[in-house]
RNA sequence: GCGGCCAUAGCUCAACUGGUUAGAGCGCUGGACUGUGACUCCAGAGGUUGCCGGUUCGACCCCGGUUGGCCGCCCCA
């Protein structure tokens, strides 16, 4: 096809026969996460540079290079989100929250940006939902916010995923592991590889997590980050264990994740989905806690717990899944000759008026070409409406899946159609 | 950012070693059936073969570049 113009690279159009799939996750989102009392935020999606170069981290590869960056009119810094936790903790910050209520819960779903090599269920514009806990250090919130993704997950219909757990410690116990990791590194730097030589400089625990074998070899004879957690620390990551288990989560502790971002302590976790149209694009969410982010923003030192579902890929598994989402025409008026099309298209408004999801085609044509268009479109009942229906006031409302019409006073339409139909229509979100 | 594969109708794909008007299925529109869809049959519309340049008497095919897509690395949702 002739290339005149064409979305950005990395940015796709959601047309509808997709986006019936979206609006049933973020619907699901919605009805689910408020079920556990988290509030909808939304926030800009432009932020002063600085917020991210302060949360997510300078040396991370989204600050580092994957960030969409400009000079606005005035000479600002802007960048696009590449993420959605540092802006909900700096709306957090600037609208005093903490002053009004001691314990916060809020979600939020939108497009986020990362400047990134394309791939399947990677995308330069991707959506997440997400959602934050402030004010609350304990175990059980951690648990709240897994049961919630783990809850959302399942009610989606998703097979195959496992929950990885594991503890970075904080600011006690890490520099402990920290150095004992650098050292056991130093030591057996000549078998790691040069990309793990650079990770060394920059962020040594991603040295953990290398795909390379001869360095994922190093990595699991060095010090386990388990080992090192203070008594706090170990704590906490019992108890949030012992609390998964009470609620029939699975899981399994893996001491070698750690995450892309800098601003995690205590508690990390991912969703880790094996479907082979993922690729290697497996990981569907991830989160954990951040007690120091809000204070590091120069809010005040309240902890906080949360996480981010790429809604990309769990649609690109909705698809495979082969369920059909978004409702179709109730009725569909079909016109048997041109002097009955004004009586038609009234009628059509006025049974939308009264609830009813009614299809018409206002440029008339054959009964047959309506037909067609009346079955394409998934309606249930089909009303031909013609002279003989105007003058009699009766008319019949053909199944279009099959069975016997069913006679109805054009007066009575939008009864009829409701008590015929084999169900209550599913609400919009779907959710049972 | 690095390495590899690919690009033909709205979609999935054909077109002999470079040879003349680039085909099919699905989809779309209309008809067979002048007031009844799906099945069947018939017809029609729809392409600068991603784009730019080169080699050649001649390019969908060969070469270079470019754009876009896919796979691996990296990283992440």
């Amino acid at each position: 096809m002739s290339q005149t113009l064409s979305a950005v690279k990395g940015m796709n159009d959601l047309l509808p026969g997709e986006i019936e799939i979206w609006q049933h996750v973020e619907g699901l989102a919605r009805e689910l996460f408020g079920r556990y009392g988290y509030g909808e935020i939304r926030t800009p999606m432009l932020e002063d540079t600085a917020l991210f170069v302060r949360s997510v981290g300078e040396e991370t590869d989204i600050v580092g290079k994957e960030m969409y960056t400009f000079d606005d009119k005035a000479g600002r810094s802007l960048s696009l989100r590449p993420e959605g936790t540092a802006p909900a903790a700096r709306a957090y910050i600037e609208h005093s929250i903490l002053n009004q209520e001691p314990l916060t819960r809020w979600f939020y779903t939108g497009p986020m940006f990362r400047y990134e090599r394309m791939k399947t269920g990677r995308y330069r514009q991707f959506y997440q939902v997400g959602a934050e806990a402030y004010g609350s250090k304990e175990p059980a919130q951690d648990v709240e916010v897994m049961d919630m993704v783990a809850q959302f997950l399942q009610k989606l219909g998703l097979q195959d995923i496992a929950l990885n757990l594991n503890s970075l410690g904080d600011e006690t116990c890490r520099p402990a592991y920290h150095a004992k990791l650098v050292e056991y590194l130093q030591a057996h730097i000549e078998e790691l590889c040069t990309d793990c030589h650079r990770r060394m400089e920059k962020n040594p625990l991603r040295v953990l997590d290398c795909k390379n074998p001869t360095c994922q070899a190093v990595a699991s004879k060095g010090p386990n980050v388990l080992e090192f957690l203070c008594e706090p620390c170990k704590a906490h990551f019992d108890d949030v264990q012992r609390k998964l288990t009470a609620l029939d989560i699975k899981y399994v502790v893996n001491p070698r994740m750690v995450r892309g971002l800098d601003y995690y302590t205590r508690t990390v976790f991912e969703f880790i989905a094996s479907h082979p149209a993922l690729g290697t694009a497996s990981t569907v969410g991830g989160g954990g806690r951040y007690d120091k982010l809000v204070k590091s923003l120069g809010g005040p030192d309240v902890p906080a717990v949360g996480f981010a579902c790429g809604l990309d890929r769990l649609v690109l598994l909705l698809k495979e899944s082969q369920q059909k989402f978004g409702a179709t025409p109730d009725l569909f008026i079909a016109v048997a000759d041109a002097g009955s099309h004004d009586v038609a298209f009234t009628l059509a408004s006025r049974l939308r008026r009264e609830g009813l999801r009614v299809d018409f085609d206002t440029r008339g044509g054959s009964l047959k070409s309506q037909m067609k268009r009346s079955d394409k479109s998934g309606a249930r009942f089909t009303l031909v409406l013609g002279e003989l229906e105007r003058t009699s006031g009766q008319a019949k409302l053909k199944q279009m899946a099959g069975g016997e019409p069913i006679p109805v006073a054009l007066d009575d339409i939008a009864r009829t159609v409701r008590a015929h139909s084999a169900a209550p229509r599913a609400d919009a979100t779907g959710v049972s």
